[in-house]
RNA sequence: GGCCUCAUCGUCUAACGGUUAGGACGCCAGGUUUUCAUCCUGGUAAUCGGGGUUCGAUUCCCCGUGAGGCUGCCA
């Protein structure tokens, strides 16, 4: 019978969770729902000095937000809640667990309490340094007796309880990823298990939760390569079996060709969110970035993801992160949406703009936001690109002249045009017809179809580039009014002109 | 410095030891068209260097080189 599939997300607290760790998290997910175990979040809040009000909340948001359902640990449900049977999930409610098994290797011998200074250790380590030694802790402690141990311990003197590593022992595991990784317990310093403030490190906590939660694969980046033996050590000193380790390349930055920090710019999920990008888009994007299906298909949803994840199709090389190719990714992912959805995504990114929805009929925005729907890359884009269909258009009177024609001539059709439009009944404008009505009285009138489609669309918008005139003025054609403003603008351009 | 990891177009990447080294994004050109976007067609561009092993290396081995990571009472 194989072990149950566990897999565990395990951020720390300290700040908002980053596009690097959404795709750590992604892959843990994925491989879970694959093998129909189980996603934990596990949140690693044991450096109290470094803990950022707000990151537990935002990382469970976004979570929900990408629908990455963690099966145990916290969730988002109007505040944070807590399910699964291995918690706490919290290492700060942890504490008492990891001393407890602090005090085991200790009893074992495998680790011994330290009671050096700061800055015993630091001249230790400035001593090294100078001698071109790699520095090391020096095992000084060790040599207390039992009995000058407790007596320093009555005496509660500041302490850490460090591990103590063999020399000359081979330290070897195998990374689904790397294949097999070695090196000798020499190179690994008798790292501080418990700290002085009797909070656990990142090496004793990870190892005590990960056994005691029963996860089956360690996920997670390419930077824990080194310090995986130390925690083989802890495996090794408990008498635990090793789970599978799985170490994913880095997520490089394009600017400094180093893994993508958090305190690097806008490289937080939220700030992504923010921006306009979709879930979706993020999601299959930063799948892509160190993980790839070995065929064609470039555009999956999550469970197609889940589908066809698999440990084997994970890259070792790292991948540098490339803005374009996310937003080929949301612009495809925002053609995709129905009406609805794209009207409810963007509305309050009009509101932003200074643009509310609910003061106009719901047919006028629905298909004004229709007509962007192809050309918006962000959503955080379409405040300036429909501010026109709001408000008069302001340009220079050369954005009219069409190619080489001239002044004169634009005038002309725009003038007889006009006459045309006038002509029209107001209803004429809600109906599809007017697209064949204007080219036919182009046609009549033997003008130049760019002499009067082009400034009849600056007229209406002002802009270099934007959606046909037709289809704009069938927006217009919702409106009572919508005769009105379109000869309203037309006038105005003839006027621009003389 | 020591230890560890990695190396195919600009970017993400594919290629049982045998392919004209494939796809996608970007870029360029053309088509559709009143501009833009969408859409369609085409083009551009890569195996880090040197040695081996082999009939044959992108692929396996070694050495360089380059890049990244770790070397904290941070994770």
């Amino acid at each position: 019978m194989p072990k149950d599939i566990r897999t565990r997300f395990a951020p720390s607290p300290t700040g908002m969770l980053h596009i690097g760790g959404l795709r750590t998290a992604l892959y843990e997910y994925l491989w879970a729902r694959k093998n129909n175990g189980k996603f934990i979040l596990r949140i690693e809040d044991t450096d109290v000095k470094r803990s950022v009000a707000g990151s537990l909340e935002n990382i469970v948001q976004i979570f929900d937000e990408f629908k990455l359902t963690a099966d145990e640990g916290p969730y988002w449900d109007n505040g944070i809640k807590e399910r699964g049977d291995y918690g706490p999930y919290l290492q700060s409610k942890r504490l008492d667990l990891y001393k407890q098994h602090a005090h085991q290797l200790v009893a074992k011998g495998a680790a011994y309490h330290c009671f050096c200074s700061e800055e015993r250790l630091k001249r230790l380590r400035e001593d090294q340094q100078a001698k071109k030694q790699p520095p090391k802790y020096d095992k000084h402690c060790l040599n207390l007796s039992a009995s000058e141990v407790k007596a320093k311990l009555e005496q509660s003197e500041g302490h850490v309880i460090r591990l103590n590593v063999k020399p000359g022992e081979k330290i070897g595991f195998e990374d689904v990823i790397h294949g097999k990784i070695e090196i000798m317990s020499d190179e690994v310093d008798d790292q501080i298990l418990i700290k002085s403030d009797s909070y656990p490190t990142y090496h004793l906590a990870v190892v005590v939760d990960d056994y005691l939660m029963k996860i089956s694969h360690v996920i997670r980046a390419d930077e824990w390569i080194s310090s995986t033996p130390k925690h083989i050590l802890l495996y090794r000193a408990f008498g635990w079996e090793l789970p599978v380790f799985v170490h994913l390349p880095p997520i490089l930055s394009k600017v400094t060709g180093k893994k993508l920090a958090k305190r690097e710019g806008e490289v937080s999920v939220r700030s992504f969110l923010d921006k306009g990008y979709l879930p979706e888009a993020i999601l299959n994007f930063i799948a892509f970035q160190g993980w790839n299906p070995k065929s064609t298909q470039e555009v999956f949803n999550l469970r197609e993801l889940v589908q066809e994840f698999s440990l084997e199709k994970l890259n070792k090389s790292g991948a540098i992160f490339d803005l374009d190719k996310l937003d080929w990714y949301n612009s495809h992912y925002i053609r995709d949406l129905d009406i609805s959805e794209l009207t409810a995504k963007l509305t309050p990114y009009l509101k932003q703009a200074d643009i509310n929805p609910e003061n106009y009929s719901q047919e006028f925005i629905q298909k004004i936001l229709a007509l962007e729907q192809a050309r918006l890359k962000k959503l955080s884009e379409i405040g300036e690109r429909v501010r026109y269909f709001f408000e008069d258009p302001s340009y220079e009177q050369g954005l009219l002249i069409w190619k080489k024609s001239t002044k004169e001539s634009i005038l002309k059709s725009l003038e007889s045009l006009q006459v045309f439009l006038q002509s029209l009944p107001s209803n004429k404008f809600k109906k599809n017809n007017l697209e064949d009505q204007i080219k036919k009285f182009i046609q009549d009138r033997g003008l130049k179809t760019g002499e009067v489609l082009w400034p009849l669309r600056v007229a209406l918008t002002g802009l270099e580039a934007s959606p046909g005139p037709f289809e704009i003025m069938d927006v217009f054609g919702v409106l009572e009014n919508g005769k009105e403003i379109i000869l309203k603008r037309v006038n105005t351009a003839i006027e621009k002109l003389f």
